[in-house]
DNA sequence: CAGTTTATTGACCCATCGGTCAACGGTCGG
DNA sequence: CCGACCGTTGACCGATGGGTCAATAAACTG
């Protein structure tokens, strides 16, 4: 029982240190060697726990998307308020903790395999989904037309995605306020300045401080 | 003489052919007997042109980015009304022959390295240097203040690499015609209808179109 | 035609990759 | 105390990577 507890909890620190290596050193570099150096073992003791390579590092990549859906959900129960959704979203997709120009790089390593790879394919198709259809029923929380959603939601997402490839490429030193910022202007200009949605960005935005703060203890 | 013709001819084959592989087959896959079958020779007669795999991958991507701003030069040079510049840079970065999927691959393949290869930083920040000034000072032409030009210019770019990322992806069968109005829908909200722009935007989708048509002779 | 340069190649080198395997050592139930 | 089990490891394997080199063939030069 807490065999199976201890063989559960290598496998993640494993996937942790996989996912670490492959934001710091690229996907090319991220050999099984550097893995168990990274935790201090040897290789074979890494292929222990994963059969295969791609099999780990689809964990490690599962594994850290599931981090941030997990503080996206968090976020997402704090609020009831017309807007709140919508920037617990936003909030989550810029945590602290995660929108970091490694992190990134992880994700745009992740990226550039994904023609080359059904599991990555799979994944990242999963992921543009959730945040898809998170973002279109947040919008529809504010009294947007299902039409009105989409296309808001399209823009949104595309931004975001721009906003973290940018990070990665650490191009203008982009901070996360920044990139809520660009994202905030397009929507303020796509609805208009509301005492609403201002209360719940910085809502979201104390919540979300308040969030990675305690993390941290 | 025509010696030194024939060999830069060479190369330029070689890069050619390089990109075209990076584009299909990712960096990982992209190997230096790979390119060379890719031409249908041998690979120790690609690296008689080119010194080491790096030194031929970069040529690749500066020689794809070079035909990507000709063409982008070429289109701006066909007009002068206040919006054509905009517009012409828009349709260049959506061209037809561009606008693929696996060329996308490509560019997102590079960006994935950029973090591990100084080289490829150099490159990447040139190209977004020169994407942002250009886009800001076709703002400029139309009469939008430096502020105003800086601020679009951002976030036109910042589509434009989400747009990238999506077609790399090929996320919701993204078409050149879809990523170019989602981009003008944005210009639309920020600066209004207006039938200077739509004439704009109309000619240079006519140019691009007769560009790339003539290009297949 | 002779000599020199240039293009192309196969054979080879070394490093490293992912992955296998048998052996070792500790821990737990009996 | 003992056998079964589990985690860990070093040694090893075949494949493949980038890169070197000497030999050969072809093309130009005088």
């Amino acid at each position: 029982m807490s065999r199976r507890k201890i063989a559960d909890i290598r496998k993640q620190e494993f996937a942790v240190a996989a996912f670490e290596v492959l934001s710091l050193y690229g996907m090319q570099a991220t050999t099984l060697q550097r893995v168990a150096e990274h935790t201090g073992v040897s290789k074979a003791s890494v292929l222990h726990y994963f059969s295969t390579k791609q099999n780990l590092i689809e964990t490690a990549l599962r594994r850290a998307n599931g981090t941030l859906q997990q503080e996206a959900l968090a976020l997402m129960k704090m609020g009831s308020a017309p807007w709140d959704r919508f920037y617990a979203i936003i909030e989550a997709n810029f945590s602290p903790t995660t929108f970091l120009p490694q992190v990134a790089n992880g994700w745009i390593s992740m990226c550039a395999e994904v023609p080359h790879n059904p599991q990555f394919q799979r994944l990242q198709t999963a992921i543009f989904r959730r945040l898809d259809s998170n973002l279109r029923s947040a919008l529809a929380d504010t009294g947007a037309s299902a039409d009105e959603a989409k296309d808001t939601a399209n823009i949104v997402s595309l931004l975001i995605d721009g906003l973290w490839l940018r990070c990665g490429l650490q191009i203008g030193g982009l901070d996360r306020e920044d990139a809520i910022d660009q994202i905030d202007a397009v929507v303020t200009e796509r609805f208009g300045t509301s005492s609403d949605r201002k209360a719940a960005r910085d809502k979201m935005r104390m919540l979300g401080a308040a969030m990675t703060k305690g993390r941290t203890g």
